[in-house]
RNA sequence: GGCGCCAUAGCCAAGUGGCUAAGGCAGGGGCCUGCAAAGCCCUGAUCCCCGGUUCGAAUCCGGGUGGCGCCUCCA
C-alpha cells in the first residue's frame, strides 16, 4: 500500500506500527447542523481506505468522533432553546442515517468530546506541568506555541505574523497560541467541571484525547493514520500534533492524510460561503449509492467541483454495473476471480487511485458483457462475474444492491403493477404483429419516465 | 502579506522522463433488433503559454497567465 503523506507531501509506501493492525482516527462532524456533501466526500474517502486496508488484510481500527461541544452548538441551544444533547443527539443521528445511506461503514469506535473530559484534563495538567501552556487570569488555559520546537514542522504552514488576521485575547503570549480550556463565561455558555475550574474544552484538544483514550499506542507514533479534510491540516492537525508530543513525547500519527473538498462553482462548499449542499437534500432526488459514486470517482485528495450534469454522466456509469449484475440475476453459487481482484486492489493500493480502480471495472464490465453475448449459458462464467461485482460491492461499496431494486427506486407498487400490465399488452400486440400499437405503448411508458428493454429473458424496464 | 495546490479531448478524469497519452459521459458510424433500448465494435486530444535541462518531457527546472485553498469556525 502507498499512501500520500501530507506532512512528508509525498507518496510513501505505508507501513504499520504494529503488524498487521492499522489504527486510523479520523476527525468527525461538530454536530450543530446536518451533513453537506463535504461531510459525505470525506467520510467515503476514509471508507475507501478503510475497506482497502482490510482487503490487503490488515486488522483496522478506524474511529471517527463527534465534536459534541463546541461555540457552534452553543450558539444553536441558545438560538433554539434546545439542551446541548437534543442538538448533538438530533444531528449525530442525522449524520449517521446520511453516512449509511452513502454506504459509508460505522466506525469502530465513535467517541464523542463530552465523553472524553478526564483524558483531556490529563493532557493540559501535563502540560501546564511541563510549561507548555499558562493560565490567564480569566482562567482560560492556552498552549504556548514558542515553547514547542517543533511547532510548524508537520504542516508547514504557519504564517509570518504581517497580514494574518486573529482574534486577538488579552494576555495571550504568542499570536498562535491556542485555547486548550476555556473559563466558564456564566449565562449561556455550557460548562464542565474540571480540575481547573468550571469550563469547557478548546477544539484542537478533543481529538488529541479521544486518540489517547481509545487506540493510542505508547510508542513514537500514538497512531497509524490519522485523516480529516484538508482545511484541518492547519491549525487543527498542528496544534493536535503540538499538544500529544509535548504533553506524551511520541508523535501522534506516523502518517496525515487529507482529503480535498468539494467545491460550487468552483469556490469551497461552506457554510459562511452559504453555498452548502446538504446530502439529505442530494438524498431526496438520488440514490446515495449513486451520489457515493459520484463522490468517489475524483481522487479523494483532488477537488471535486459539485454538478449535477457529472451526477448524472456518473450515474449512467453504475448503471453498467447493475445492467451486468441483471445478467447474473438469481445466481448464488460464486467462483472467485482472483485476477481481477488483485488488479482491483492493486489499484486502490496506490493511494486509492479510484480513476485506475473503475476503469479496472469498467474493462471487466465490458469483457463480461462480451462473453455473456458468446456464452449466455456459461455457468462458471455467470459465477465469476457475480463474484467480481460482489468484490467491487467489498471494496469500493457501489453494486451491492438489488439489480432490479436499483433501476425501480423510487417507483411505488400501484406503478410497478400498472408498467407490467402495459408491458404485457405490448408483448400481446408484438405477437400480433401490431407493431404500431406495441409502439404507442413504449411511448406511454416512456412518458412515465420508464423505458424498456427486450430481452431474451423477456422485456425488463427502468427508470430514466 | 505569508504558505501551498491545480491547469490533460465538448464535459468528468488517470498518467510524474521513453512503446500508438487509461477509463467514463456526450457526439458520429456500424452490428444486433419488427423498430427501439441494452450490449458489442469502430471513431476524438500532443497535454494553458514562453524559455530551459535531456538522446528523449504532459511528466523535471525557471518565468508568465488563469483558477483555487490555508493562514479566523469549517470535511
Amino acid at each position: 500500500m502507498v499512501i500520500f503523506d501530507s506532512h512528508k507531501k509525498e507518496k510513501v509506501e505505508f507501513k504499520p506500527i504494529k503488524d498487521n493492525e492499522v489504527r486510523i482516527y479520523v476527525c468527525g462532524p461538530t454536530v450543530y447542523d446536518d451533513a453537506h456533501l463535504g461531510h459525505a466526500r470525506s467520510s467515503i474517502s476514509f471508507d475507501l481506505l478503510r475497506r482497502t486496508l482490510k482487503a490487503l488484510g490488515y486488522k483496522v481500527t478506524f474511529v471517527k468522533n463527534f465534536t459534541d461541544i463546541d461555540d457552534k452548538i452553543i450558539n444553536k441551544m441558545n438560538a433554539t432553546g434546545k439542551t446541548l444533547s437534543e442538538i448533538t443527539t438530533h444531528y449525530i443521528n442525522s449524520y449517521l442515517k446520511d453516512m449509511q445511506a452513502l454506504n459509508v461503514k460505522r466506525a469502530d469506535i465513535e467517541p464523542k468530546a463530552t465523553e472524553s473530559l478526564e483524558a483531556m484534563f490529563d493532557i493540559i495538567q501535563k502540560l501546564l506541568d511541563k510549561g507548555y501552556a499558562y493560565k490567564l487570569e480569566n482562567g482560560d488555559i492556552y498552549f504556548d506555541v514558542s515553547k514547542d520546537e517543533e511547532y510548524c514542522s508537520l504542516s508547514h504552514k504557519c504564517p509570518e505574523d504581517e497580514g494574518v488576521h486573529r482574534v486577538e485575547i488579552e494576555g495571550k503570549k504568542n499570536p498562535q497560541d491556542f485555547a486548550l480550556w476555556k473559563a466558564c463565561k456564566g449565562e449561556g455558555d455550557v460548562c464542565f467541571d474540571s480540575p481547573f475550574g468550571r469550563g469547557r474544552p478548546g477544539w484542537h484538544i478533543e481529538c488529541s484525547a479521544m486518540i489517547k483514550k481509545h487506540i493510542a499506542y505508547d510508542g513514537e507514533y500514538e497512531i497509524d493514520i490519522h485523516g480529516g479534510g484538508a482545511d484541518l491540516f492547519f491549525p487543527h492537525h498542528e496544534n493536535e500534533e503540538a499538544q500529544s508530543h509535548c504533553a506524551y513525547g511520541g508523535h501522534l500519527a506516523k502518517y496525515w492524510m487529507h482529503n480535498g473538498f468539494v467545491t460550487i462553482n468552483g469556490e469551497k462548499m461552506s457554510k459562511s460561503l452559504g453555498n452548502s449542499f446538504f446530502v439529505k437534500d442530494a438524498l431526496k432526488h438520488y440514490p446515495g449509492e449513486v451520489l457515493r459514486f459520484y463522490l468517489m470517482s475524483t481522487h479523494y485528495r483532488a477537488p471535486l467541483n459539485f454538478s449535477e450534469e457529472d451526477l448524472i454522466a456518473s450515474k449512467k456509469r453504475l448503471d453498467k454495473l447493475y445492467r451486468l449484475k441483471k445478467r447474473v440475476y438469481g445466481l448464488t453459487k460464486k467462483q472467485q476471480d482472483k485476477e481481477f481482484e488483485n488488479k482491483l486492489l492493486e489499484a486502490m493500493s496506490d493511494d486509492l487511485n479510484i480513476s485506475k480502480a473503475l476503469a479496472v471495472v469498467d474493462e471487466f464490465i465490458k469483457d463480461a458483457n462480451e462473453n455473456l453475448d458468446k456464452n449466455p449459458k456459461d455457468k462458471v462464467l455467470k459465477q465469476k462475474i457475480l463474484s467480481n461485482i460482489e468484490f467491487i460491492d467489498k471494496l469500493l461499496g457501489v453494486g451491492g444492491s438489488d439489480a432490479y431494486e436499483y433501476f425501480q427506486a423510487g417507483v411505488d407498487e400501484e406503478t410497478k403493477k400498472k408498467i407490467q400490465e402495459l408491458i404485457e399488452k405490448r408483448n400481446e400486440a408484438k405477437k400480433e404483429k401490431n407493431f404500431a400499437l406495441a409502439d404507442e405503448i413504449r411511448e406511454e411508458l416512456k412518458k412515465m419516465g420508464i423505458q424498456i428493454q427486450d430481452t431474451p429473458n423477456g422485456t425488463l424496464w427502468e427508470k430514466v
